[in-house]
DNA sequence: CTAGTTGCAAACTTTTTGCATCGAT
DNA sequence: ATCGATGCAAAAAGTTTGCAACTAG
């Protein structure tokens, strides 16, 4: 509605994977918008509540143990996670036989699955490839 | 090392499931144990390194929107979580197919695993089965 | 003109840190 | 006695809220 809105959509838009409310108005900043952090931790709830991002579980980025972050979901498949434990490094991956399985799963136990969210931790090749141990 | 982190280990061990810093002193403090909030805090992430805990992903709890979860793990089988977005449920599962499948996507993207997050959300049995519309 | 949004600053919440004291080895 | 852990209070860090000015419809 607002030209903040708009900004702010197109900014989110941009990000590649995930953010947060930093990564945002720094964006926005860059392009010499001006959009204050208040506004745009007034907004993400709403496009959480449009369906356009979503908030991630892994909250914490470089140098900020306790940001909240989101990544988006529009025009975006569904996917699950790869995290390097070591480098950091993010996949995104979806893999049906997986989901086929969680169905199963909720329906043994009666739920109905609205969504889910996979997250695999370890290392990437590399990184080692290997837990942390010796490397070759 | 010190009766704090005795007392701090006994009340993490009888946590059911999952819980925060505020849960773990209320609960010694219901034993007539006065921990203080600091000294929580500063054990908390020496458990999850001792491999004792691990912090989960949800964040929040009832009226506290931005809790830093945690769960016991020793003794613990894996396991993941299919939760009610209705009633808040959380029931506990494990499947060993799909973990297989992680496995294998994870050695498709070249990574070792070390571990793995899964959440499943939707509806229980109780609150309608289904993802929040009609129920008969 | 009205309703809703922005921006600033102050409030709040959760977690961390400084520092003196206390306890374990 | 030494080294680290505790507890208190104050500081950080992230997010939310109050309020006045502003803007879209």
């Amino acid at each position: 509605m607002t030209s903040e809105r708009e900004l702010l959509l197109k900014a989110v838009c941009n990000m590649k994977s995930h953010f947060h409310q930093d990564n945002l108005q720094n964006s926005l900043s860059n392009e010499g918008h001006d959009v204050a952090a208040t506004t745009i931790y007034r907004n993400l709830p709403l496009l959480v509540e449009a369906g356009i991002i979503r908030r991630t579980c892994y909250s914490g980025v470089e140098g900020k143990p306790d940001a909240a972050t989101y990544e988006h979901i529009w025009g975006h498949e569904h996917h699950d996670h790869l995290i390097c434990t070591i480098c950091g490094k993010k996949v995104e991956f979806s893999y049906h036989a997986i989901e086929v399985l969680q169905e199963a799963v909720a329906r043994e136990h009666g739920f109905t699955l609205e969504s889910h969210h996979l997250e695999l931790i370890g290392t990437c090749q590399e990184c080692g490839g290997r837990p942390s141990a010796e490397k070759e």
